[in-house]
DNA sequence: GGAGTTGTTGAAAGCGTTTTCAGAAAGCGC
DNA sequence: GCGCTTTCTGAAAACGCTTTCAACAACTCC
């Protein structure tokens, strides 16, 4: 009892008779021990309630075993599970996740870095590409999320089908329901997520024959408000549509709010469809038709082609995670019940 | 160019022509250094990249710099805010922030308990009774959220007004619309929060001299589906009632598709209400009645508390974070137009 | 002009592990 | 039995910082 300082190996050690060296073979298993030692050592370190430094370990070895997260903000329906994802993965793989939302890029790089993590996850563009540069310049371990990397870098990148799923959405509306004049409403002025979903937009008009229409594209901005201002922009112009392509869920609120205040009908005049699949978007009414994102997938996934890179294996350069058609009432397909059941349908 | 190895600090000082002690010293700000000297060592440091390496830092001075979120899973509209408020408020007080998700106990406690970590965040039951015992029992800063301490030990917990923000609801139920019937669907066996909205529920009723009718108490835990069997149930049953309060948003989601199956119409015979104003509470048709929790304020108080008992001074035994009446339409108050605006109540 | 002060500095002792290295013990083939 | 591996083990050297300690220089005050 007399000493009060928190056990260190070496008092694991001597409690056990055997030297640090050992404690710390039974405690890694990086080599074979003698059985009864090895036993001693447990034993001793339970008695003990023995901790392992984090810190003396880093500093010994040089692996901190620790992954760092950088995102832009922690907000919105994709952040939470995508940490889900990443969390679980991250702990499987046996690393502890250090999360830092970036807004001094300085501070962040101080501690996610090199030296202080073994590798780095970076969600869309939280990092400047100066730093992308730095990184892999000395071949640190950095996977991207829903973000390419500038000027060709060969970093990893984990990202959703954002084409396919746009395609298999317009498709749907074409097909299913005769929609001929879709309105597209892009996102935020540079996100890749909308021109790629913008692209699938355009692709699946071609396979129908359908022309392009630039008076069908306006900014929804990926948000409520701006999708029911550019709904009502339409609207006023009085352009001809049946269908809205809103971009994301979000705007699909914004739209469909903005087309009931007109007096249109949703979906039996014109049809609404989103991106996303948030929680809500089952709950809107009529039920909202969208795109499901396999976000948790995502974040697992990028966790799986870090933890190669950190292990000096190839990773997959870009990995795109499919996503599904979720087919509800807001495109004009019928209501089962007031349960909002649901089809869907793989690609 | 002739060494690969990354820059230590005594690279530093002898590019500095100093020494490291002087380095350490420019670097922490822990004792005044000449004007000159420290800018050529903030230069060198420029110069060589250098960049600390957090595990000799901290093994060194026995301060991690770092603090440990323990949660049981990710998920949920709670999740986001309150990261989001404990990841702003760490890293301004100039924390790091690991977090992990409780599943092995065991794993947790030796990455996040004492040594490796200044100070634990804990949300509700994330963590076993003995082990709050044992931290508590050397004084480990520790700061609870959403769960009291067992058998009162002095932990300092982080929760929200239940009770008053289900009292001000019933009231206005009451007050405003003449409900007299309320049902209350009680959250998961055991759930705090489900007990004090309970305890809130009576005092109103109290204060209103209506007595209390257990025939009117069903168990919605808190989930979309239960609430809906549950008010199924009720209906079956043939009690009669003219208001529910679903404990939680996810509930009334659940009651009101319960109710509109029946046949009931949502407001105008029956009044729904929830608790937390999730985001899509307002997408509701009707719009949803309910309270709203200052989530990413309980994150950041939590910090709050938590810096203070790291720093050695005395934290707030409870705080109670004030909730907020978020009047919509579902309780039978006006809808003013599809826009959903709202009219909030302090309290 | 001497005795305190005050301000700044470097040397060196840790901090608690992992890992290298060489030695001891044990097993093996003949 | 005698060399040779193979296993296991401990001593000791890192790992890269912070912090204590003592020393030095430059002031300040009588």
């Amino acid at each position: 009892m007399p000493k009060s300082r928190p056990p260190t190996i070496a008092d694991v050690a001597r409690h056990a008779d055997v030297s640090i060296a050992t404690v710390s073979r039974v405690l890694n298993g990086t080599t074979p021990v003698q059985a009864d030692k090895a036993d001693r050592v447990r034993l001793a370190m339970e008695e003990l309630q023995f901790v392992p430094r984090h810190a003396a370990r880093v500093l010994a070895s040089k692996r901190t075993n620790t992954i760092g997260l950088l995102l832009p903000e922690i907000s919105g329906d994709f952040f939470s599970p995508m940490l889900k994802g990443i969390e679980a993965a991250a702990h499987e793989a046996g690393y502890d996740l250090l999360v830092h939302s970036t807004q001094q890029v300085e501070a962040a790089r101080r501690r996610l870095g090199e030296h202080n993590t073994d590798g780095l996850l970076i969600f869309t563009n939280s990092l400047a590409p100066s730093e992308l540069h730095r990184l892999h310049s000395f071949n640190f371990p950095v996977v991207l999320l829903h973000q390419t990397p500038p000027e060709s870098l060969d970093i990893p990148v984990i990202a959703i089908e954002n084409k396919d799923g746009a395609a298999m959405l317009i498709d749907h509306l074409i097909k299913e329901h005769g929609r001929r004049h879709i309105v597209y409403l892009r996102g935020p002025e540079g996100h890749e997520d909308s021109v790629w979903r913008e692209r699938g937009y355009r692709e699946a008009l071609e396979v129908h024959n359908i022309g392009f229409d630039s008076e069908l594209i306006a900014s929804g901005g990926f948000d409520d408000e701006e999708a029911f201002t550019a709904i009502q922009g339409l609207l006023a112009e009085g352009i001809d549509f049946d269908a809205v392509f809103a971009g994301d869920d979000d705007a699909a609120i914004g739209a469909m709010r903005a087309l009931k205040m007109a007096g249109h009908r949703v979906p039996q005049e014109i049809s609404v469809v989103g991106f996303d699949d948030v929680p809500f978007a089952r709950y809107l009414s009529p039920a909202l038709t969208t795109v499901r994102a396999p976000i948790e997938q995502v974040g697992r996934e990028a966790v799986r082609q870090l933890t190669r890179l950190m292990n000096g294996e190839h990773a997959e350069t870009l990995t795109l995670m499919r996503t599904e058609l979720v087919i509800r009432e807001s495109c004009g397909c019928l209501s089962s019940g007031t349960n909002g059941q649901e089809e869907s349908t793989r690609r």
